[in-house]
DNA sequence: GACATATATTGACACCTGTCGATATACTGC
DNA sequence: GCAGTATATCGACAGGTGTCAATATATGTC
């Protein structure tokens, strides 16, 4: 989730209300299909996003808990400090 | 940040009260000195640290501003997604 | 089956980064 | 100045990672 290309493309799932093709994602950041496909493959293995195949094209939407799972992340990594 | 021996030495000056002497963090974290002056000059140069030398010795301590970036930054992590 | 398109995989490459040993610098006390 | 200790810097190395071109796989259409 470091990665900006990945970053684009959580930011991009999640002010889209529904699902995104794959198809769309090579536009957002200026990277190659291939490249596009291999930063996929590890959201989806992180559990990250969900993917649903529609014909050719394959559709991609967050997954149904990452929502919790990052706020939680995000709360641990504020809880590191107290705020003065 | 995202390095476990970074957020090992952050963690430590947020749960000690008063300034670390450099020579402490060898133990938390089984890496070298040189490493551990490596990481501390990371975290000096991204301001995240500011030293202070008392004789031979250099006492390290979170910057000011830190926790108000740090949590600056979390929030906008969790912003990313809305909580459903 | 043959073709076209969408996506995934492979292989290779360059770049970055964490690590350490060796060495240099800074400071104290004699 | 000299010896000893604390910290920083240098040089080199291994491992990981993002990237792409080339190729393979999957799906739909004719």
């Amino acid at each position: 989730m470091g990665d900006p290309v990945r970053l684009a493309i959580v930011r991009q799932l999640a002010t889209t209300p529904d699902s995104v093709c794959a198809c769309d994602f090579t536009d957002c950041c200026s990277v190659s299909q291939p490249t596009v496909s291999h930063h996929l493959r590890v959201l989806r293995e992180a559990g990250v996003v969900t993917t649903q195949r529609r014909g050719t094209y394959i559709y991609y939407e967050l997954a149904s808990d990452f929502a919790r799972r990052w706020s939680a992340l995000s709360a641990s990594l504020s809880g590191l400090v107290a705020i003065s």
